[in-house]
DNA sequence: TTGTAAGCGTTATCAT
DNA sequence: ATGATAACGCTTACAA
């Protein structure tokens, strides 16, 4: 900076002016420091301008893991428009360790991050503290504290149990189970909620003999068909509040012998990439990821009057893993 | 600090060197200074360390796109590396834009990041442009450029297609053919040349029409299953160079009531979370990604005296999509 | 062992 | 319209 004010002839302050583009610098002047900046190949500092400004133009994100399809997607969007906001993205997983998080969140402060987003916080006490020592906006995304005042952008989990319970029932469907994600999880106990409340509306009642609680993970799915199979409850319908565990179930229910759709009709919920291909491709409840994360971006940089909770809706997206009861489903079972 | 000092009856140059853990500071002095840190939640201001010694203590990721199986992979392990050495990740996602690319670059060497990861970058000239202008060290995850001198860690891809080769032609196929990635990219033709040659050693040769050129999309295994159909080849075994592509062709196979691995064997590559679950189970070249990516890690930080390329080797993953030839594999079609 | 002071590269205030 | 200068919060000679 100061070779570029010095080959130009004028002070460093104008050079600053220059850069951020100020209105009082003489076009004349502005143009010679221009040139000179790119003849030099100036760069300037952005640890100084943050040190000075007491922003270090990042935005922190938390997740519990990277790899998951869920976390993926979020750190994708978020990047982007973090990006697009001329600000850098510093990420953090924290695998569910506090002591990680911890640490993670001190070096994000450190940092003068503009803004930190919570994916799945492990614990809603240390959010809380954080908020109330220092002066960092925080967003937490996907899953919601009920009783704070915390800014948040989660789904209508509600609406998902919903919609997959019409779906079902609208086929025709009487003998519903559902495979739960873990219980102590506020977005499974709501997702599930909604799916016993509409389904009561079409006059079937789900009793917890037809409820299995799973993990999230493949595995809790093959668990749940054989729980259910050794029950005999006679199931034409599941609903997955994951796709990881519907196609768990399908093929749970395929080494059985048992034919998807056409004898078990089964719905997930995410629509990850494997939802299409799979065989039969997944009927499932899609959740607008991208639409999560421009919110909690937005939110973070007050680029919206919304400053507490943002709900947003899923959709149900209909392939071929359901069928009416009793007919052929769309597709052979591959 | 200033306040942490003033409270401890210190300078802040000791407690500069309490917080740098400096040999020479007196034990008590030490202690009470600790104290008042804790006392005042003190916390060290990374811009303006950074600044002052010259480092960010930030490493800079690039990958084209953070969703994909691939990168979401390199960016949760080498997050983990990253966080392990006490430095954050910065991550940068390009979608393969040039503009956004130097844009992101331009940002993480105005951070003075210490060092910076590219995968899959888009346009040598680029890196190699970067690389002589600055002091920041670079090193190149995934793809190879030959005649360059650039820090590289990377898979022996030649050395994949050679597993493949031996595991179908161990089987007893004859009648072999392949879905190639873009064959602009080096690791793609690396990949088939490593086929090709182990294949002739079995005395099987494979010519231009058993080569169908993918893009690593899954619809390109179907196109590809639908272009061999056609041409009436008879063969029993195929080789995609990733698993998308290879159970977009099981899934074209089934489609056309052709058993898998019954009636052709296929063979993928990455290992996706998806290939254990895919009925059948996905037979495939697994890269070792974790390796990589601290390899890719140790090298930027200098904690390795290799400097130049590593090459990591892939392994074979057996499962159920692969078969003697003429025998019924280990597991019903699903 | 500890303190003083210079300096890292910016921005912002106040003159001019 | 431009320049001098202090300040941001830290590290590090150098001195004591």
């Amino acid at each position: 900076m100061r070779d570029v004010a010095k080959l130009s002839g004028v002070s460093i302050s104008t050079v600053s002016r220059v850069i951020n583009s100020s209105a009082n610098v003489d076009i004349a002047t502005r143009i010679k420091v221009e040139e000179n900046i790119k003849k030099l190949r100036y760069k300037p500092n952005l640890l100084a301008k943050g040190l000075r400004i007491g922003s270090g133009n990042l935005i922190g994100l938390l997740v519990p893991d990277a790899m998951h399809y869920t976390f993926a997607s979020f750190i994708s969007y978020i990047e982007e428009y973090v990006t697009a906001r001329d600000h850098s993205l510093v990420l953090g997983s924290t695998n569910n360790n506090p002591i990680l998080e911890e640490k993670i969140v001190e070096d994000l402060i450190r940092r003068n991050v503009d803004g930190i987003i919570f994916s799945r916080v492990s614990d809603q006490s240390r959010v809380m503290r954080i908020l109330n020592t220092t002066e960092v906006p925080v967003v937490i995304i996907d899953r919601t504290f009920p009783n704070e005042e915390i800014p948040t952008v989660a789904l209508n989990n509600e609406k998902a149990g919903e919609l997959a319970a019409e779906h079902l029932a609208e086929l025709g469907h009487t003998a519903i189970a559902c495979i739960t994600g873990p219980m102590n999880i506020s977005i499974c106990r709501e997702r599930l909620h909604g799916f016993v409340t509409k389904l009561k509306e079409y006059g079937v009642t789900l009793n917890e003999r037809y409820i299995f609680e799973g993990n999230f993970k493949h595995e809790s799915g093959l668990k749940a068909v054989n729980h259910f199979m050794e029950s005999n409850l006679g199931i034409t319908a599941l609903w997955a509040q994951n796709d990881l565990m519907a196609i768990g179930a399908i093929k749970g229910f395929q080494s059985k012998g048992i034919r998807i759709p056409h004898q078990v009709s089964i719905i997930g919920m995410d629509d990850i990439e494997l939802a299409k291909i799979f065989i039969p491709a997944l009927t499932t409840i899609r959740q607008p990821f991208r639409e999560m994360c421009e919110n909690a971006v937005k939110m973070l940089l007050r680029e919206t009057n919304e400053s507490k909770k943002i709900i947003v809706e899923p959709t149900l997206s209909i392939r071929e893993s359901t069928s009416r009861l009793g007919e052929v489903g769309a597709t052979s079972e591959g």
